[in-house]
DNA sequence: TTGAAAGCGCTAACAA
DNA sequence: TTGTTAGCGCTTTCAA
């Protein structure tokens, strides 16, 4: 036989008719089969080399089997991590992930969302989200389940994944000011993002603790970029020589930072602290090792996809926001300020 | 209508049979249709927003419209720049990429290709191969096009598309040895990759030519990681104390590399200068900033998907091996040897 | 050029 | 518990 076996296959190999072999071979109940007639039907399927053909069994099922993965752009550390936490848990629910990468631009996470839609994906990890993201607010009111990580819509009714960044946050301020710092500015990503808010927020909230009477400095990067960083900085440091570190909105920035400060011929951390977000690889090798926050990506990842499950599956009730622990990482970018 | 249109409802709609609809939507000829029909066809899908379902037109046409992507390990910074090079020319030709991480474990590989097949994949994407690997020889000779990125397996009967290691190593070496470096060592990835010996072939050859009466010096790691390559560099530095600089079978074995030199109060690059392979991200900014070879990881992802969709097209014959340009970069990590 | 009919491989609904 | 029948939505013969 050439081609592959089908049910019919095996079925007549067994002896029975194919609806008969296909629900000895469903492994859930409950058209439920003898014992004997299942013991068949499985020693004819496995001498045949018997796989079901996904294609046919999706097109009467309506269930594809897979799920679409959005990301803008693999090549941004944070995000392999979560990719795989992602793949992992879903293979092992027997789902495959359709990765598409939007390359940071809207239409095209339009085009590719639709695409998704298209295909008959059962649900979608999203980690796309701007604020306004009109494809993704789209999802809010669709029916395709959605789950988005990191990243989310002002609108926030789709459920999130993503690190406790104000919880690491609140903890690399607290750091600095016990280290005796006075002014700590942040410089922050793009305000397009969710996590720029989150941050900022935490970052102000953490201040108006510590430091109550003191206006907080904040300036906008326009991305989580090194020169979108090294730019920003600069201007915080020509407006506001007196800051003696600076929070950044992401590692990148931080590494921004290095570069802005020896422009200025400023030393990190004797002249000014640096501190990132994220903890990506090699930031610990840098020069100075750069202070960070660790967020768990693979748990992003995976919790994501747990949560896609649990939207598919309609059991439980799923937890709008889930918020996973932060870790500080204090390496030598950040040090007492000089007197 | 609540359920998405069929091409019934456009037929109906357009006042013809379904099977001319489906002729008239088809773009490629030759069953050829009245323009007068075809565009009543074509207006009638635009107002009720038709799209083929994927699963159908799948189960009749044979093809699933997509392509299995097997990495060994996304979180490795290598591979997201393939694995967008790859995406990027797929979906631009309508096809979408299952993505599976195997963990670099041999029997999730067979697993997953084995799913991959079964899910009715048009080809496959391989980033894994060990040269050794059982699945990838068995996709050498079964019927599912496959293609190969950056390794391979010592059959090499597949078509692979990687960077141009050797022209690499043998820049990297001539570039030490025009430094001024009498004995230059390399310690190497793991052997069962064939990069490894793609790169030491490349290294023992240049040696050869620049140094031929020397017996080359050449340490295996047990892994691309800076563990690996710290211990490995270790025991260089004790067998071989007269080496003045290090060639490392990639970044990361580079970054071992220097581990070892300050565990043994060496400095780079005075007292050895080294140099790493692939350019990772960041590694320009470790200290010292590393000397290596860049390889175009975007243009090999692409590569490998172009060469796929002409294995599916059948039309042209593929080249069994394209390997792409790469390109020294020096920085601080190399220099003159001390006397 | 178009319509009719059939069938890709599977499973859900209904009967026995 | 098993068999029968039908049909998921599409495309591809074959006829007209």
């Amino acid at each position: 036989m050439a081609r592959r076996p089908t049910i019919r296959d095996v079925a007549e190999r067994a002896g029975v008719h194919p609806a008969t072999a296909s629900r000895a071979l469903d492994p859930t109940q409950p058209g439920r089969i003898t014992a004997a007639t299942t013991r068949k039907v499985a020693r004819a399927a496995r001498e045949l080399g018997y796989r079901p053909d996904p294609t046919a069994r999706s097109l009467r099922t309506r269930r594809s089997g897979f799920v679409g993965v959005v990301v803008p752009d693999l090549t941004n550390p944070v995000l392999p991590p979560i990719v795989r936490g992602i793949e992992a848990v879903l293979w092992e629910s027997g789902l495959a992930c359709l990765l598409a990468d939007t390359d940071n631009r809207p239409e095209r996470e339009t085009a590719l969302v639709d695409e998704l839609r298209a295909r008959r994906c059962e649900g979608l990890i999203v980690a796309t989200a701007t604020r306004t993201s009109a494809a993704v607010a789209g999802l809010a009111h669709g029916d395709l389940p959605t789950v988005l990580v990191t990243r989310e819509t002002d609108e926030r009714t789709l459920p999130l994944v993503a690190g406790d960044d104000a919880h690491g946050v609140e903890a690399l301020v607290g750091h600095l000011v016990k280290l005796g710092h006075e002014r700590i500015a942040h410089v922050t990503g793009p305000l397009d993002l969710s996590t720029t808010v989150r941050r900022e927020a935490a970052f102000r909230a953490a201040l108006a603790a510590h430091r109550p009477a003191q206006e907080p400095v904040v300036l906008h990067g326009a991305a989580f970029t090194i020169p979108a960083g090294r730019q920003a900085t600069a201007e915080l440091l020509r407006a506001r020589p007196d800051v003696t570190a600076i929070l950044a909105g992401n590692d990148m920035i931080a590494l921004g930072c290095y570069e802005a400060l020896a422009d200025a011929g400023l030393r990190c951390p004797w002249d000014v602290s640096v501190a990132g977000h994220n903890d990506m690889p090699l930031v610990s090798r840098v020069s100075p090792p750069l202070t960070t926050v660790a967020i768990p990506q693979h748990d992003i990842g995976a919790a994501a996809a747990r949560t896609l499950l649990a939207l598919l599956s309609g059991a439980a009730p799923v937890a709008r926001r889930q918020l996973l622990p932060t870790t500080l990482i204090v390496r030598g970018s950040t040090g007492p300020p000089k007197r």
